[in-house]
DNA sequence: GACTTCTCTGCAAGATCATGCGCATTATCA
DNA sequence: TGATAATGCGCATGATCTTGCAGAGAAGTC
């Protein structure tokens, strides 16, 4: 086990008690305690926790979230739906990307397409607009991407940025094609999200969008969540990956949607 | 020479010629040719060049900065800029930052103190506002610290956003203190940068702010750039380097401003 | 069509970094 | 204040990554 998984397995274990001891920690993470001493060192250096005699706390009254440090989980069904979803971004185009985990795999594919590689007059290949830090960050190097940024607060532990100031942005601008990724779908429900304020943003960038594409991949189907993102009419194709059965799929295909499998 | 910095001088010399030979960068930067076919491939994967046989070409009409892709040049100087900076920062204060080398330093450190650590009442104990991307990407995991990112248009090969979409977001907000790395001081003309836009942000953050703290490293002093910034009347603290002489220092002080050298 | 030049792949040497252990020091608790 | 437990530091080991070299293959040239 590498050292962001540690941290990353760490900090989940400090969100869900509150607090971690070394003894304890390194037990669970099979590493000795120096190993354990040195990581809480380290993060307690970057005030993500404070250290104790004997452990550590959570810093302030601790997030509920285990927070995604850097996740890998079902990382190939998500680059497969990436590369998927990134062969449907035509040259010139202006598409809008939320947050999560499966579009930074997006992201990632877009940016790595060959075939958008030659632009035409010097213009930008593809323009992106998103709301997530992360992909922001790892996009602006390249040249051949235009990164439009939405404002607002970043929301804690994550890298979506939410609030007034973002739904300001998004209202000035359209896009060709909303890309999102979803916490859960369902055929009566629509697309949902976990967090109420990541809902708005991701309705909003849908709203200005001429077509949504939703990434999801097959854990997601069927699920619901609290906050809802629209409806299932208002999409147009369903990117999931192979693990989807047939009849998780039927209900989306029946409604009009287009369902693409990775 | 490590590969980042392999990177940047590649990409610098690209950005100069518009091309480059295997053989040519091997014998510049003194590695094997099979390092440099290895690095070219990887960057032309990130879409940063073309390879061609016998190396590489340009991506786009290259575009004239070197791209500090991954810089540290007077790294110590500037983290001691730095953490003077950050010491000036009181809990709870909301403090805008501008793009840079220095800055990043100076967000470091502030997101490193400990005194900031233990937060009363649950709050943040900084808010920083900010249109650099890598800041905000960088401090954004932090609990204690609030990140609002101004949206906008990412300046190619940099990390700042820019445009109307930028300050748009400032008008609505209120600072306690603005931050600035400056590109260029100079007792008559005041605080410039080399970019006309870049240079609007930080206008529009100093007149946000009820103080104003310009951070600038010793080889900044005397220099003038391209885009004004503001005047040294809305200065109120200067924080440079001990390479600064007093002399260099001398006409700032006796226009009011408060100078610390770290 | 042969030759030259460049490229790609596997392999080994080298460096770098993380980890684990032992010992001296320091802090906590009774 | 004394005993116990945790911490910090230094060093050795191990793994991983990087680099350079050599040979086979491919592309371009005359």
């Amino acid at each position: 086990m590498k050292r962001p998984e540690r941290w990353n397995a760490l900090l989940e274990l400090l969100g869900r008690d509150g607090r971690i001891e070394v003894e304890e920690a390194a037990a669970e993470l099979t590493v000795s305690a120096a190993t354990i001493r040195r990581d809480l060192d380290e993060l307690a250096q970057q005030q993500m926790l404070t250290r104790t005699r004997g452990g550590a706390v959570a810093h302030n009254l601790s997030y509920d979230l285990p927070l995604r440090y850097k996740t890998a989980r079902r990382a190939s069904e998500k680059q497969r739906i990436g590369a998927a979803v990134a062969r449907m971004v035509e040259h010139g185009a202006v598409v809008g990307l939320n947050g999560g985990t499966t579009t930074t795999e997006i992201a990632r594919a877009i940016a790595t397409r060959g075939e958008l590689s030659d632009s035409v007059g010097g213009g930008p290949a593809v323009t992106v607009v998103t709301n997530a830090l992360n992909i922001a960050h790892e996009l602006a190097v390249r040249p051949h991407i235009k990164i439009v940024l939405t404002g607002g607060v970043a929301r804690p532990q994550s890298f979506e940025l939410m609030g007034p100031l973002a739904t300001g942005v998004l209202d000035q601008v359209s896009l060709d094609l909303a890309i999102l990724g979803v916490d859960a779908l369902d055929p009566e429900r629509g697309a949902a999200a976990h967090h109420e304020g990541e809902a708005g943003i991701n309705h909003l960038m849908a709203d200005r969008a001429a077509r949504v594409v939703v990434a999801a991949d097959s854990s997601k189907l069927g699920r619901r969540a609290f906050a809802r993102i629209c409806a299932l009419e208002a999409i147009e194709v369903l990117v999931t990956d192979t693990d989807a059965t047939e009849e998780a799929i039927a209900p989306y295909a029946e409604a009009g949607v287009r369902v693409i499998r990775a």
